[in-house]
DNA sequence: AAAGTGTATGTCAATATTGACATACTTGCA
DNA sequence: TGCAAGTATGTCAATATTGACATACACTTT
């Protein structure tokens, strides 16, 4: 019994990818990122809503202003644990959270 | 995740900090988790429900068997980002994310 | 004009997360 | 029993993300 790359690969749950599964890809990272810019609006109306400053939201979540600024701006080195903290931390309710996800329904449906 | 949040605000003497800023703080890391396990809950809720192995999801995503078992143990190591993604590509519609939302609502709220 | 307040952008060392791999455990089936 | 498929766990080099800092920009008030 051979055990040649193929196989290997198999095992440990890897195929060659072909261009259904790169259109696939792109469909599923559009859903991403769609959902991020939902979640992107969601931080910054929350924040002004409750009348605070980018540095106040930074503090409130151990943060520096410049990273909230780069959160709202969609800056890439930004995470979506992140976003969701500041969203957090911005003093959105559940259901805030479940409105963007509702919105991006709307955007990527 | 960060587990070294606690630490940092003991050690770096937070007198400025008081035990409100500390609460709230739990709060939302608190809050933060309860939605990761929700998520985590819907991945593979999501997953069994669409016939899927371990290794068919992490091809499906580009990611490794290893990674997607990770996932579901609930691993320290696993960002929200990654959970997001193992969710769209298990199969899950937008309103699946919404109703682990929903359900992270009435265990955090 | 100068000073104050809030935001944007670039950089970077420290830290967190990643896919990949090896390997062990579990379950069911021949 | 042995085999195969599925899952769990530990490790690690490569990469991504972080807070912090400096600094520039926009706007308002003095």
């Amino acid at each position: 019994m051979k055990t040649d790359k193929l196989e290997r690969l198999q095992t440990t749950g890897w195929k060659v990818g072909n261009a259904e599964d790169f259109l696939q890809l792109n469909d599923e990272e559009a859903r991403l990122v769609a959902l991020k810019l939902s979640l992107i609006s969601a931080v910054k109306k929350s924040r002004i809503k409750r009348k605070l400053s980018q540095i106040d939201l930074a503090q409130r979540m151990k943060s520096s202003q410049s990273r909230i600024a780069k959160i709202e701006a969609g800056d890439p080195s930004v995470s979506l644990d992140l976003i969701v903290r500041a969203l957090i931390a911005s003093g959105a309710t559940t259901r805030d959270i479940q409105a963007a996800f509702t919105a991006n329904e709307r955007v990527a449906g």
